[in-house]
DNA sequence: TGATTATGGTTGCAAATGCAACTACACAAA
DNA sequence: TTTGTGTAGTTGCATTTGCAACCATAATCA
């Protein structure tokens, strides 16, 4: 059984939803400005250049950036088609896909990173201080904890 | 001129785009499980229900909701197809456009409320002290502020 | 082994979104 | 009055999303 949340809780959650629509469009919306392709581009692209082999399983990827299966698999259709990932059959299990970074993958990441980041700073960053941030993400993380 | 955000900042930016997304979409998951409609008419509702009146400009709503005047005509035509608002023409401005709740609508609010506060509890208020949701509510609010 | 169930991924179709162009009215200036 | 500019709201079209059904392989278990 859960206990209906406090006030204070349903307010947190409201101000979450505005705080994220309001600063996800401004930064969108920078990153159109620059001609650049949306976010959730970016998020794979960086996903995938994290790991040493730049190299994942599909459904890892989609762990990672959270993503429907359909959704993302769509997603890399576009992103293959514009030659930044690539798409191979996996050796280990029949089933699955490899996805990896390509050249000009991680070209675009490098490219877009600087315009996010300044846009992270001008619509996010600069209304918090080090310490509010820190005590952002401690609170943040504990919500996406397992259960 | 924007200083280049922290790397603090930019965890805590990830980690509400995660939080955000995963919080999001489980309430969604509830709601549609209990065959309600999304989270986006809910809000409409609400904020209609909320002014005593019962009825704001079109636009007004828009500014609420944060939603884009496109997006908000056409969720609205929905709206008002199931009956849950009604849209007048507004006599103080010929371009305008009053939305007003209907007792269907504010009956659906009533209705859906229950289930959202629940979700809000299990998949949210669940992880967080009162003193924390306060926190919280406090940061995000600073992110919002005009400017 | 063979039968069943679970997992990884794709696809057809319907609904929702984004963009740009549009209508209609309001307001201001000349 | 006319002319220009700004604001409220809608709409056509292309893109993206969501759902449900689907295919193929893996894993489980009798």
């Amino acid at each position: 059984m859960h206990a209906k949340p406090s006030e204070i809780a349903v307010t947190a959650w409201a101000r979450l939803l505005r705080a994220h629509q309001m600063v996800l469009e401004r930064i969108e919306t920078e990153l159109k400005a620059a001609k650049l392709p949306p976010l959730a581009w970016y998020d794979v692209l960086l996903e995938l250049k994290r790991v040493d082999s730049g190299r994942l399983r599909q459904f890892e990827l989609g762990e990672k950036v959270l993503l429907s299966k359909y959704n993302l698999s769509r997603l890399l259709d576009r992103l293959e088609k514009e030659g930044l990932v690539k798409r191979e059959t996996c050796d280990e299990d029949g089933r699955g896909a490899m996805v990896s970074i390509t050249a000009a993958g991680r070209a675009l990441q490098k490219k877009v990173w600087p315009i996010y980041e300044r846009a992270i700073g001008k619509y996010f960053a600069r209304h918090l201080s080090d310490a509010d941030a820190e005590q952002l993400t401690t609170l943040l993380t504990r919500l996406t904890q397992a259960e």
